[in-house]
DNA sequence: CAGCATGTGCTGATTTTTCAGCATTTCGCG
DNA sequence: CGCGAAATGCTGAAAAATCAGCACATGCTG
């Protein structure tokens, strides 16, 4: 799952290669299409083979993502969070990256009045 | 899981409690002792019951959160991980948190030097 | 004490997931 | 064409999760 929304899309190699200690070809067919059932995904032929692509789309499910973790992590607290990222061991935050938070904040506090 | 990590510990009857359409007493208790034999749960007795907390400390487990979802949803950046929380729907953040967050940045930007 | 509520111990059935193997198809290539 | 590589279709076994129910212990209260 995690593994075809890192990529955008998949096929039943890409995952194995993907995955630190692979299980059988069959069963990372099995998983796909487990989750092609939930209705997690849904898979398209290409070619000869099937590709599998996340059938939310990904900002949506990266904002769910998001409210899922801040709620349960969190209590709910957006800046909670915002600062637990700050703080992480490898913020990696380039200097265009840090203005364009500051930007983000002084947007938010605008937006605020 | 998520429920006790919200609250912190919890019975089982929280936990039914906590869900919106809960199972049987007894599916939730097979689920927290599971959730015990996996090492992700410990409980203590309380009196006549059981109390169950997480194993791993909560600012761990919120680190490696954000880290899973920053990693699978946002290619590994921290500052778009931000980003998306600033433009949230409900960011709900006070004057006071915004204060916080733009000294955050600005601590970042510094740090950064 | 008697009765009720709360909570655990334990058992077991059913469903789901996980995983592997084999037959078959299709594609590319010498 | 003949062959191997790459996929899928399908089957099924084994493990795990899900869920419910009952017996029993314990605490509380009239």
């Amino acid at each position: 799952m995690d593994i075809v929304y890192r990529r955008g899309q998949a096929t039943a190699a890409d995952v194995g290669n993907d995955m630190p200690d692979p299980p059988s070809y069959s069963a990372i067919r099995s998983l796909l299409r487990i989750l092609t059932e939930k209705g997690h995904l849904r898979h398209e032929q290409q070619g000869r083979r099937y590709v599998f692509r996340p059938v939310v789309a990904a900002d949506r499910a990266r904002r769910s993502a998001l409210e899922q973790v801040v709620h349960t992590f969190f209590g709910g607290s957006t800046s909670d969070a915002v600062a637990a990222l700050l703080d992480m061991p490898s913020p990696q935050i380039s200097k265009s990256e840090r203005a364009r938070l500051a930007a983000l904040v002084e947007q938010a506090r605008k937006e605020g009045r």
